[in-house]
DNA sequence: CCCAATTTGTTCGTATGTATC
DNA sequence: AGATACATACGAACAAATTGG
């Protein structure tokens, strides 16, 4: 009677993958670490080079392992960060409609928390990056590409909040939807006046965060916070027209 | 002038998947059309079979593609749902660590946002599932396991809630912060009847909500959710002694 | 700077399973 | 039932990249 009658349902690279995945948390493995190459997947799971490679590969898309060429080479564990899970939010919100007023019915709740958990939490250096941001935002742009750069600096601010932010998981969402709005904002042509009215208005609210935090100012940071939101929701509104329904090519990198 | 001799930096089947997202979107594809087959793939790109083989299953374990034998079979476009997402993010939280309070900072904040956003919209189909759980939770449980199910039921409320909200993003984060507290309570041995009394707290909750929802009243339900969660919060870390830091391998599905 | 070793990256040929007609 | 079309898997080879002598 032969060993392997057995009628298999899933792929033979997907178990390799449940089985790698099992060995990352049996052996507590920890960014940096080798995981087995690919002759020894071959032995280990007696199969051949095309499915233990199919395996790398969704262990690598996953963003739990890259892989190396050369000796010493093979696939060692990477902190999975944030992108491919952004990446896959992405895809997901591709077949969905989302528009600018559900990222705002989100943001309005989320962004408060984040930034009242930041507070106590920002170092020195995070302070000057924050004043910073402030400044370049408050010069008067000179160029339509120009502010467009400065709607983005804007939006760093709040990304430089999120660093601070203690919970990973908080963080993330809030990093996320400022990308989405990123990624709003270079699809749209916006009324190049009322764009600058909503950036002063922008700008002066992070004075006015600046300030709070400043005071180790909790309930005032989450407050000021809230209304910058309702605040920008309200100028979103105004300008939108459609929204990317496109997610699934990455963001544009600047 | 040969028309490929730049040297290639990336590997060829990312190029691949890069190409496949780029057809996706140009050509509107949407779920259940058609992606190139593999032999079509191996013509249009010139490489062979193991490197196709490796782009189509970046998408699908992005989500994006499944894959079917047979006559007719190929790739498919799947309409990229919640689950690779919700994969990602785990594999993002195993390299962090985010503890029940960390779960709760944003269950505080969300969970009333998607209560609010369902009022109204809940079918009679929905309302019948929220009474059939309200019963099933509030029946003395006779075992400890009987007792876990009913624990996961009563997350299968905050589950159709989210069901009913038309917000894909808000509902996604709902459902996975409900997802990770089932995978929590299973993991969790807790005091039985300490877990009692949460039982009969949170059903009670659940009661006072479905009345809520009767009267379309948006304020009472994203009120009382509020004081809901931080009821459950308070149980929540009242019971917690540790908390799993491996959320790698998938949920339990029941 | 080149050379050699090591490991991934890629190709081809072949065989098998599976679903459709 | 048989033929067809496609994914799945195996094995042997070669190419490219990286490291260290």
């Amino acid at each position: 009677m032969p060993p392997r009658p057995m009628r298999r349902r899933t792929k033979l690279s997907d178990g390799i993958v449940e089985d790698m995945k099992r060995l990352i948390v049996a052996e507590c493995l920890k960014p940096g670490d080798r995981v087995p190459s690919e002759p020894e997947l071959i032995e280990t799971h007696g199969c051949s080079k095309g499915t233990v490679r199919e395996a790398l590969k969704a262990l690598e898309v996953e963003g739990l392992v890259v892989m190396r060429t050369g000796p010493g080479g093979g696939a060692y564990l990477a902190d999975a960060g944030p992108e491919p899970a952004a990446r896959m939010l992405r895809n997901f919100l591709h077949f969905q409609h989302l528009d600018g007023k559900g990222v705002y019915q989100i943001r309005k709740i989320v962004e408060p928390e984040v930034a009242a958990a930041a507070v106590g939490r920002l170092s020195e250096a995070q302070f000057a990056q924050l004043e910073d941001n402030v400044v370049a935002c408050s010069e008067a742009p000179k160029s339509e590409e120009e502010q467009r750069r400065q709607r983005i600096l804007e939006l760093e601010f709040h990304n430089i909040l999120a660093d601070a932010c203690p919970n990973p998981l908080l963080a993330f969402i809030g990093r996320f939807l400022n990308d989405m709005l990123r990624d709003l904002v270079v699809l749209k042509k916006a009324y190049v006046p009322e764009r600058h009215r909503f950036g002063e208005c922008n700008v002066s609210y992070h004075r006015l965060l600046l300030e709070a935090y400043r005071q180790d100012d909790a309930a005032r940071v989450r407050a000021i916070m809230l209304a910058h939101m309702h605040d920008a929701e309200r100028h979103m509104t105004a300008l939108e027209g459609e929204v990317a329904n496109s997610f699934l090519l990455g963001f544009p990198r600047p």
